[in-house]
RNA sequence: GCACCCAUAGCUCAGCUGGAUAGAGCGUUGCCCUCCGAAGGCAAAGGUCGCACGUUCGAAUCGUGCUGGGUGCACCA
């Protein structure tokens, strides 16, 4: 614990109450139904159930959800699918829940849902709020998140936005899905880099004094050193510019990897991403966390000095066998054994990174999850290897690989130049798209596809344009909600929640109403599959289905929310609108968005 | 040579961890809207899910082997 630079803010969450998720509600029944066929004899006792599913048919047509149960249960119980969907179907029926049970092709059974079910599912979405949709799937269990890991010698770049939006926005779903989570930042302060850093910072602290800087090449040629060159000559005045690098390195590196964090943590401040705890790479050495990492693998036989074969098929033309100290990665399912220690005898960077991942072990976390960039895909598996060791396979690691973002302005490719010391920074980004457009628009591809950010595209005021679809969406319906409120209509939660909803039973405000029922259940799908974008997705969709509604105000009048001289319509109405906003403004929060009040 | 990621409509991409006739947007085509709840709407056409086997009631999804693209492959972090 001792490499922690800032402290854990504990985020607990208010878990334990059941959500209601339909899905999960009448599958349930389902079970508990097949149980009771089976104590009648009709079924054979002691089936495995695990795989029965209630799920949303493919087709609408079909039904509001299908359950498979007859057709997994057909072999193990010896029977006819058919006959067992047959049976089910003629219990189910009795439920007051369940309006027709119909089996359909080899054994689907098709359920058709109570209309008062999604009119209460309404009044759930209003009556939790911002809550709606909360599921318990981490069950208060501890989960890390690292994510960025930039190397603190430059500011963020475009690079870095979309792995700094994936992790947050994970983040934020996990803890929506009951997890205790930590959003960390592993530092890497402790190699050649920040020696380099310390180097390009004392010629700019040279040439705050007056001097000509002398950046060779290899050193950071960027602008945002001359500030820290400022700082340093406030600080030192001009005591170090004759002295040799032995005595300012140390000193200077830590100084300027510092001005480097802060600029970093500003940075994340813009996209509205904050860490939790910032781990130091450098805080590791000297300390004996390396050495006792290493000698816990040694005590499992997973450390021995070894010589590597040369990889085949690649000429490498200074090959030379050296015997290191290897660790054996390869039975824990890596392709060869990693080194660990160089051939003389100091560590490789691969040392500090097993011992960082040990002490997020030992800290008690019950799952870790890495976030990367594609180009180190290459390291997944040793650094699985390592927390399976280290772990003794109790503590699963999960690494997304977070894919390129290629920028474009109008459909021209945006040029990054090439010219060391001037690239598109993240603050660029921010500038241009702001914030909760960058944030949206990163998860609109699943992480490890290469996503494609047009600076035009991303602000245009259309349907193509996935951000403004949502945020248009939820402006309509504040319009709304704001113009019944002039017709003396009470649009609070509560009021709303006590209209009554029977009134909403034209198909497709019931269609409405079964897309926001989705949202539980996609909140525990997206945060078992560890996957935000399916957030963004889902609020694509529901955007959709309101649009649609809105639109088909259009042609018949009695869609329209506000119904003039019929109060109780339309508080049913303007209900299932604002249960709409519910969950837009849920989804929005997971992906870090500010929901738009009013579109100009 | 090896490992990992990707391959789905003309284009950009989803696809519920194995379900029924594979979806959306753009683009294309055809209608509608200029009495504002139209910063548009409705509809149609468009697919050997890279290929081939396999697993089983059932495969875009899982396995194996290929093909094509990307990334990475000892003492660099």
């Amino acid at each position: 614990m001792t490499c922690l630079l800032g402290s854990g803010i504990p985020k607990r969450n208010e878990t334990g109450n059941d959500q209601m998720n339909l899905f999960a509600e009448i599958r349930t029944l389902v079970i508990e139904t097949l149980n009771a066929m089976a104590a009648e004899g009709i079924l054979p006792a002691g089936l495995e159930l695990s795989q029965v599913a209630v799920e949303p048919p493919r087709d609408a047509a079909h039904g509001d959800m299908a359950t498979n149960a007859a057709m997994v249960l057909a072999k193990p119980a010896a029977m006819q699918p058919r006959a067992i969907a047959e049976a089910l179907a003629a219990r189910l029926i009795a439920d007051p829940r369940v309006a027709s049970a119909d089996v359909a092709g080899p054994g689907f059974l098709n359920l058709r849902l109570a209309t008062s079910l999604w009119q209460d599912l309404i009044k759930m979405a209003l009556t939790q709020g911002a809550a709606f949709g909360r599921a318990n799937v981490g069950a208060g269990r501890r989960v890390n998140v690292e994510f960025v890991s930039a190397n603190p010698t430059g500011p963020m770049h475009v690079g870095h936005v979309r792995g700094a939006v994936v992790g947050d926005a994970l983040a934020r779903l996990l803890a929506f899905s009951g997890w205790d989570v930590t959003r960390e930042y592993y530092i890497n302060d402790g190699g050649a880099q920040v020696d380099v850093l310390a180097r390009s910072a004392y010629e700019r602290y040279r040439e705050a004094n007056g001097l000509e800087p002398e950046i060779r090449e290899g050193l950071y040629p960027g602008d945002y050193l001359i500030p820290v060159g400022e700082a340093l000559k406030a600080k030192y005045g001009e005591t170090l510019l004759d002295k040799d690098e032995q005595f300012w390195l140390a000193e200077i590196r830590d100084f300027a990897t510092e001005m480097m964090m802060q600029m970093i943590r500003d940075d994340l401040a813009q996209l509205n991403v904050t860490m939790d705890v910032y781990s130091s790479e450098k805080a590791l050495y000297g300390t004996g966390q390396i050495e006792a990492a290493i000698q816990a693998l040694r005590e499992m036989d997973l450390i021995y000095e070894g010589t590597l074969e040369p990889p085949k098929g690649k000429t490498l033309e200074d090959w030379e066998p050296r015997e290191q100290m290897l660790f054996r990665s390869t039975a824990h399912g890596d392709d060869v054994d990693r080194p660990v220690q160089k051939s003389d005898g100091s560590w490789t960077y691969f040392a500090p990174d097993i011992a960082y991942h040990y002490n997020k072990v030992q800290r008690g976390f019950d799952e870790l999850i890495d976030i990367f960039g594609a180009d180190h895909g290459g390291y997944v598996k040793r650094m699985k290897a390592a927390v399976s060791a280290l772990s003794n396979g109790k503590v699963p690691l999960d690494i997304k690989l977070v894919q390129l973002v290629k920028l474009y302005k109008n459909g021209e490719p945006f040029k990054m130049s090439k010219r060391a010391g001037t690239f598109v920074t993240l603050r660029d980004v921010v500038e241009q798209a702001g914030a909760d457009v960058t944030r949206f628009m990163m998860l609109t591809r699943k992480n490890d596809v290469t996503l494609d950010f047009d600076f035009a595209k991303v602000l245009d005021q259309s349907k193509d344009n996935p951000v403004f679809y949502v945020q248009y969406a939820n402006a309509r319906i504040n319009s709304v909600l704001r113009k019944s409120q002039d017709a003396g209509i009470d649009c609070s939660d509560a009021a709303l929640a006590a209209a009554d909803l029977s009134h909403l039973n034209h198909p497709a405000e019931i269609e409405m109403a079964k897309k926001i029922a989705e949202w539980p259940r996609l909140v525990e799908i997206a945060s078992k599959a560890n996957e935000p974008h399916r957030v963004a997705f889902y609020l694509y969709e529901l955007a959709s289905e309101f649009h649609g509604l809105w639109n088909k105000g259009n042609d018949d009048t009695s869609l329209r929310f506000i119904q003039e001289g019929n109060a109780a319509t339309s508080a049913a109405k303007v209900a299932l609108v604002r249960a709409t906003g519910v969950a837009i403004s849920a989804g929005l929060a997971i992906l870090g968005v500010t929901p738009v009040v009013e579109m100009r």
